[in-house]
DNA sequence: TTGCTTCTAGAATCTATCATCTAAAAAGGG
DNA sequence: CCCTTTTTAGATGATAGATTCTAGAAGCAA
């Protein structure tokens, strides 16, 4: 059948996602890859016809990886563990996580169109989730529920995979809390939708 | 005095905020931010000797009006206002804050040394008045505060500031309750820190 | 062993994009 | 009318990096 290959497809998106972890995507060259690999720049235009093809499917990889524990949650209508899944996930695979949550323009700047059904199904993957987890927490809506299981992750996780850190246990419980309150009902007395006042105050 | 300026550094950075908030900071070239304000591009180096000059300028700018607000609220203690300092200053100044909060790396890629001062009192002045702030807060410390102010509405925000839209009105609601969640007193029976129970639950 | 196919090697090319500079013209102020 | 500051418009030149190409090596099967 022909010689086996050296640098598999898998190997050669490790090397591109630990330099994009580390120096952002802009350092993962061609030949910083190939570099890192240990391999000549020729190798890895055997795997990927471009590097627009091999980045996209660099973020790909990660987001199938990330994605798939988030709507596992959903699908139990579970939006808490489908919030913790980001902070967890980040412990676990922190280049990963650092690589496709926070390069999402950078890495890919013009999507290849041979992926753009890749794309769709991933993107239409999660907001079918979305959608279906919404449909069953009446009161709950949308645009809350993307917040607590996206935004507000997001944000709690984002400052330390730009210092290249795991998230420490703290954030967790920060998110954890956050998500309950954003979800409660609200109290009669309270106001809605607008016009918040200052509850916290110190001095 | 000679000829009077027709392109202020402002009005050259107000092209080159333009230009970022829309296309991203790759695509502020001078060229392009010459082209947007109807010059040349000598003109731009009349005002700003290097394109890293002129950039840094401009994150400098941005990160003083977006700061301001956020040191005014710390300093009174009043860290609900901090947190929804940042949706309303979206708002207000939406390419801005598309600037300074989405492409803080990307826009200057190493600091001019000449403005390491700048950058240094930038960084200080919020962090003092974080300090300041939860020294006063017994119970709340630095990293839940910071989470607070900065974590948690920059995560409420990122999205609609991609989409080139103003965060809606129920943004605020979602920040201002998860902000006071967030820094309430732990209830006795609930655990602290750590293994964080799936409250909310449908289906 | 021989032949076939698939892979690796690594330099050479090539193409764009941009930042930067120069030298003259213009516009006010005094 | 002189002088200073600013504008104008291209030309330049380097850099960086993607991409290609031609040989040759390495497995596998018969």
């Amino acid at each position: 059948m022909g010689r086996p290959g050296k640098f598999t497809e898998d190997r050669i998106l490790d090397a591109a996602m630990a330099i994009t972890a580390e120096e952002g995507p802009a350092a993962a060259t061609m030949a910083a890859i190939a570099g890192r690999l240990g391999a000549p720049t020729g190798s890895l235009y055997h795997r990927f016809a471009s590097r627009d093809l091999l980045m996209a499917a660099l973020w790909l990889r990660g987001v199938r990886r990330f994605q798939h524990g988030v709507v596992e949650a959903l699908a139990a209508a579970d939006v808490e563990a489908a919030a913790l899944h980001t902070p967890r996930w980040c412990r676990d695979h922190l280049a990963e996580a650092a690589t496709v949550l926070l390069h999402r323009r950078e890495l890919v700047a013009r999507w290849p169109g041979e992926l753009a059904g890749e794309l769709e199904g991933v993107n239409t993957g999660l907001s079918a989730a979305l959608d279906a987890c919404a449909a069953r927490l009446p009161g709950v809506g949308r645009e809350r529920l993307v917040f607590a299981v996206v935004d507000l992750p997001y944000g709690a996780v984002r400052r330390h995979l730009m210092a290249g850190q795991p998230p420490p246990p703290l954030v967790d419980e920060l998110v954890a809390r956050a998500c309950r309150a954003v979800l409660e009902p609200v109290p009669e007395q309270e106001e809605e939708e607008t016009a918040v006042g200052s509850r916290v105050r110190g001095g």
